[in-house]
DNA sequence: ACCTGAACACCGTTCAAGT
DNA sequence: ACCTGAACACCGTTCAAGT
């Protein structure tokens, strides 16, 4: 019967979640899909484009309100929530995929530069939680307990400098 | 007569500059250095690994010193200076590979945290930057003249926001 | 509209063996 | 110490053709 595009996303989530990102491949799609690898050009331009939509999937439900340093900590886990999720979403901000309206929407409450500046801090302290808790689940690395910790107070030091956008002295 | 280590990563960095990390494949590298492409794997565990010694090269010779500011710049320049070096350094980080004594000089002068908040915005704006200007310059999307501005009024908000650790009122 | 079948031009990594 | 030769198990993408 076909599948829409919908479908195409909705499996390459799941298999992104139950692999990762090294292993995420438009071959092992298909085959989940149960699918010849070509059809997927069908729904897709290319892999790119692809982890693009998953980017705007777990960036998509993610509820933008005043209160920013709750709105950051909603992005934080929703990326969290899957597996290499904040890669996917750090790749694909690159290319100007899946975020712009959530910026946009933070730009809104804050300004501009707070927005960009906050959307790369949050992304980046969670791209280097998620690859830090792979590596010590590995037991490559100690766990590091002061992980959340460390979030919240870099979170601080961006919202106490977004009030007087003069340079410290 | 055989080549060193050093001799593969200066090969590397040549080959990533010329061609971007897209194309950086160690059967390219291997070809470039006149040498089967299992003879890398006596100088390297890997291509994450040589990845590392990548950002260690990019990252190692940037000079910290009292002048955030300045040295935030500097940093920002030396990934600059290389195609796609500022993906290479954030890949890298996460891995804990070629910055943390960037980040502990840094740390000296400032504090853990704010060192931390500092290295992922200017990583991750510097990456921003660089895949926004690739794009740009294949046509993908209007330049943006305001790049450079952007990075200065970030950095700016972050250094307020570094002397005083309550949060905004 | 959605998919198959077949092909093209590649990958990273391992391993026994050579000098 | 540094490298070759050969293999293993994969990739992303294109394209004519089918229903």
């Amino acid at each position: 019967m076909g599948n829409s595009r919908q479908d195409v996303v909705t499996a390459a989530l799941r298999l992104l979640d139950a692999w990762g990102l090294d292993s995420f491949s438009m071959r092992r799609l298909a085959a989940e899909l149960d699918v010849q690898p070509s059809a997927l050009y069908h729904h897709v331009e290319n892999k790119q484009e692809l982890l693009g939509h998953l980017a705007a999937r777990i960036v998509g439900g993610v509820r933008v309100d005043d209160d920013i340093v709750a709105t950051s900590h909603r992005l934080r886990q929703a990326m969290l929530r899957i597996r290499d999720g904040a890669e996917v979403v750090a790749t694909a901000t690159a290319f100007r995929l899946g975020v712009s309206e959530f910026e946009a929407e933070l730009a809104d409450r804050t300004s501009p530069d707070v927005a960009r500046t906050l959307l790369i801090y949050v992304v980046g302290h969670t791209q280097a939680t998620q690859l830090h808790r792979q590596a010590s689940e590995l037991g490559a690395i100690p766990a590091d307990p002061d992980l959340e910790a460390s979030f919240d107070r870099g979170l601080a030091i961006i919202l106490a400098g977004s009030s007087s956008p003069a340079p410290v002295g």
